[in-house]
DNA sequence: GTTCGATATATCGAATTGATATGATGAGTC
DNA sequence: GACTCATCATATCAATTCGATATATCGAAC
């Protein structure tokens, strides 16, 4: 598989540690995915990085559950929690993750994958995370995303023009011909920017 | 789970007979689907649909593969091909399906379940046949569509506000934020057509 | 004539979904 | 203080979807 959430999970990582629930939101609000990645999806992609030594559970050292910081429960209360995180039965409550040292490598290296192809989804993901790119390959990104959208864009419009469709399929292709117009309006802006930074560079090391 | 795949199958079933390989371009020429659905999807939602008597296969009367149509072919061919196509084994060429009655029928129930969630691929195919929905029900569906967009525009424009993510993260959410400005846009004309086309309706009855 | 890209079905393991279960916490409210 | 209720949080399941791969035909180009 194309394991973009292990990318995205791993990047979110890179920033600060996190928990399985919170990385649901962050994929959201950071990373600018617009469906909710489910449960299903993030529990057993924790697990799988865990296993594969990439992440490392870290003590909820601030969790608003594992905490006991003031004797505000009743002795039994208390005991039980205590029970509870000791034996791991029935354990509920932050489960926060840290990337390791692996991870990091990994990161970089599916991050940089080239192969792994960039869907708008994927590609709005890699984007979120450019900053850990080189430059270079940063613009290959960029590029590839364009040409993707050069020729979805050419299709699109054939579809807006296609008198065969009825007027609610012709609006959604028209509206879909309209959207990949402002997605490669962002991305030209994108590649200016990333031009013009080298040529600051270049100029810099003069 | 919530069949969006056997919506638009069917819905595309609904102007006219397909195949399997012709479904996927379909989907992105006449539903608008901007990524690729796989083959792996495609063949067994078919399967699942025959199955359950909702499609029908059909002989390949036009087919490039199965016609048979004049003699340019050497006898040893003919005859092979003709095996294949008798015994099934190996079999290979054009697999037309047809929409029964009973896939008319679910079709029309499954378009207009609300229950299952539209996120943004979802609603774009759904709006595509929403030629198939009465004005009501289209109108529902723009309306939940809208609901959906305006808490996620606020969403992404906290993002953008955010001072904390990096430029290329903060640009994502930015252009993330044009994105559903340009979708609300879009619903809002077609919803402003479907309340102008509910009141000549209302003037004509009267 | 043979290589190559497009057409076409099929199948597999792995990943993802949507639903559901379970429980904790915090904020009201009576 | 006991009560509801929304939110937080992990976990698991069957069904679905993906991405990769295998196989085979056709048309065109060389």
């Amino acid at each position: 598989m194309s394991r973009m959430l292990d990318i995205a999970i791993l990047g979110l990582l890179m920033d600060r540690d996190h928990h399985g629930y919170e990385i649901r939101s962050q994929l959201r609000e950071r990373l600018g995915v617009s469906a909710n990645v489910s449960f299903g999806s993030i529990y057993p992609a924790l697990a799988r990085l865990e296993r594969h030594g990439s992440v490392e559970a870290v003590a909820p050292t601030e969790s608003r559950f594992g905490a006991l910081s003031t004797g505000s429960l009743s002795g039994e209360r208390a005991s039980l929690r205590a029970l509870r995180a000791t034996s791991g039965i029935g354990r509920r409550g932050r489960k926060v993750y840290r990337i390791t040292d692996r991870g990091r490598q990994e990161f970089a290296e599916l991050l940089a994958d080239p192969t792994t192809m960039d869907d708008g989804k994927n590609f709005t993901m890699r984007m979120a995370l450019a900053k850990y790119l080189t430059p270079t390959l940063r613009v290959a990104l960029l590029e590839r995303r364009r040409t993707d959208l050069v020729s979805r864009l050419a299709e699109v419009r054939a579809g807006a023009a296609n008198t065969e469709l009825d007027s609610y399929a012709r609006s959604v292709m028209e509206h879909a011909a309209q959207a990949v117009e402002l997605d490669l309006a962002w991305i030209d802006s994108l590649l200016t920017t990333e031009r013009s930074n080298h040529n600051n560079f270049a100029q810099d090391a003069k």
